[in-house]
DNA sequence: TTTGTCTGGACAAAACTGGGACAACATTGC
DNA sequence: GCAATGTTGTCCCAGTTTTGTCCAGACAAA
């Protein structure tokens, strides 16, 4: 396997314990052996002793195979699939899965796991318990696991967002104190703000303005569409929340942004908010599209049809909207 | 005078008996000797009568490969590695799944001297430069540099905070619009917010409430001393900015804390601050201290006096009233 | 005196290995 | 539908390596 050329710059040398590989990957040691075993899913260099020793390469594959199998397919299947096979079918995969989740139960195959849906709410349950007993380093332990189990962009989609509208609700109905709130969300504008850096840019990619207007306080919203485009070849430029119109079109036009998207939350029917967006849009080149989402999108439902102004229901509605763009296939309000 | 930071500030004066690294580092006495005696892990210095002493240096080097044990490392593989690999081979195990992009090729203008004597306030402005033309991905290459160059609290003292005032007044000047700093701001968060990340935590630290009161919105110098006090060795409780007294004790109490630190910036003369600090001091047991500091700490001067509270006027000084909270010896208000 | 540390060695628990068994479940063929 | 077959996660075993703990007797510190 040491002589397998490798496009990307992962490292093959081979160093890492079986252990180590079970706690990155999240599988168990017993099961990365028996995948060995029985299809060479990985075959491990050996310790004089002849302890197991992994490479980055395998495993960065293990993680891909998990994902994948997670995503319904089967190993049989993937085993034999080179590392870059592996990555397109999961990032293939992860888009689907996301597709599905909106439609009807009926048509469900029997693969998207029942498994899925109650190990992400298992997840969730966690991180709301580990928030309940302040207990921020399990916080992140639980949160970085999370991540390792799905593709970025559907970690957001069933873990995150789902968790920040418990986090609401539970603090509004008063099972979670003000300070268990502010510390998960001090503690997830860390984390989601990280995720994107996960990607590496070339400098070349378009980039897209993303933010809240003027009083809309919650950033998070804006900040997962930040990392999400992030997966899809765009260059967030990022200005956190509050920001006044006037400054949304100074950035877009002098950054060159291709694409201006703001997160409306709460409140849901603040005045300021249609002044706001009828000045962005008329202060911006037509060219320049704007994508409004968040939960108090639908309070404007009317302005926002009116001014052309785009209203994505769900991320992977305003991916594929984005990619549209991106490739010049974008042509004005399309709906 | 000029800036020649030792490449670690750690010390290696042996003066630490084996009891006390044993406490700090959450192993056992034999365990330690046991490590020494097959692997050569630390190789203590001794005193007259053949007592071990130990150096920050080795309890640092103990500390991280109990880590790297907790993260599937095997003894023998960690026990050759220097510090610096091994503090590699722990951020990179724990945070494994944070893209390390920045081996990106440096390629250094003839014009910019050798590392050692480039001046702080270059790096400064070259931020600066590059916030004023919307280059967040220069920005963030700039910050990710300037932290190679000294330590975190060095980087934070003479790096991150003047460039934060020098955005405030800039923007206050016209000199950047709002859009900028908002960019600055929000990325700026990400980056600190990342940093306490750096370190590794074992689960024993003593825990620090970090927030700001009521009113006071601006969250990026609490956050500052959360990664500052990372390195110190406890465990930050970040709250975010804008927390009630109660809450902060609340969670003070139920989170064990062994301190409680605020920010005070804008607006200096708020008059909650009075109100809250006041409450909050009677409500925490005596033993907790709480610490503030910001730039607006020296409008409320005489009412952190009479309540005991420590306003230690440099991050220097606060970690160096930490470490003695740390250790035991902190007994009341010292001043 | 009492408590803590030292050395060297013994011992036991934990972890890893190859091999295999087995139950839960999915798929296929009828 | 139902039975046969395939897939897959988990567990058990016995032998080896690695690692944590304990002990005894000597000495040092409080």
């Amino acid at each position: 396997m040491a002589s397998l050329e490798t496009i990307s710059s992962i490292d093959t040398a081979p160093r890492h314990p079986i252990r180590l590989v079970a706690n990155r990957t999240g599988l168990t040691v017993d099961l990365i052996r028996a995948w060995e075993k029985r299809y060479h899913v990985v075959d491990p260099a050996r310790s004089d002793t002849k302890r197991r020793l992994y490479s980055d390469y395998d495993i960065e594959r293990l993680r891909l195979i998990r994902i994948a199998k997670q995503n319904g397919r089967r190993l049989v299947d993937v085993a034999p699939l080179t590392l870059e096979a592996l990555r397109d079918v999961v990032s293939e995969d992860s888009r689907y899965d996301q597709a599905q989740e909106n439609q009807a139960e009926v048509y469900r195959p029997s693969w998207t796991s029942p498994l899925e849906s109650t190990d992400t709410q298992d997840d969730i349950d966690a991180m709301l318990f580990a928030v309940q007993t302040m207990d921020q380093h399990r916080f992140d332990q639980l949160l970085q696991e999370g991540l390792v189990k799905q593709s970025l962009p559907a970690y957001l989609e069933t873990v995150i967002g789902p968790l920040l509208r418990e986090i609401g609700e539970s603090t509004r109905l008063g099972k979670l104190r003000i300070a268990h709130e502010h510390m998960a969300t001090a503690h997830l504008r860390t984390f989601i703000g990280a995720l994107r850096f996960r990607e590496t840019y070339t400098g070349s990619e378009p980039k897209i303005v993303i933010t809240t207007p003027t009083g809309q306080l919650h950033e998070l919203g804006a900040l997962m569409v930040a990392a999400l485009v992030s997966v899809d070849g765009w260059l967030p430029v990022y200005l956190g929340p509050n920001t006044p119109a006037d400054e949304i079109v100074a950035c877009a036009l002098q950054s060159g942004a291709r694409a201006v998207s703001l997160s409306l939350t709460y409140p849901a029917d603040d005045p300021r908010i249609p002044t706001e967006l009828t000045r962005l849009r008329s202060q911006l080149d037509g060219k320049i599209p704007v994508f409004v989402g968040g939960s108090a999108a639908a309070h404007h439902h009317e302005l926002i049809d009116r001014l052309g102004i785009e209203s994505p229901l769900t991320l992977d509605a305003l991916r594929e909207s984005l990619k549209a763009v991106r490739d010049g296939r974008y042509q004005g309000s399309i709906k």
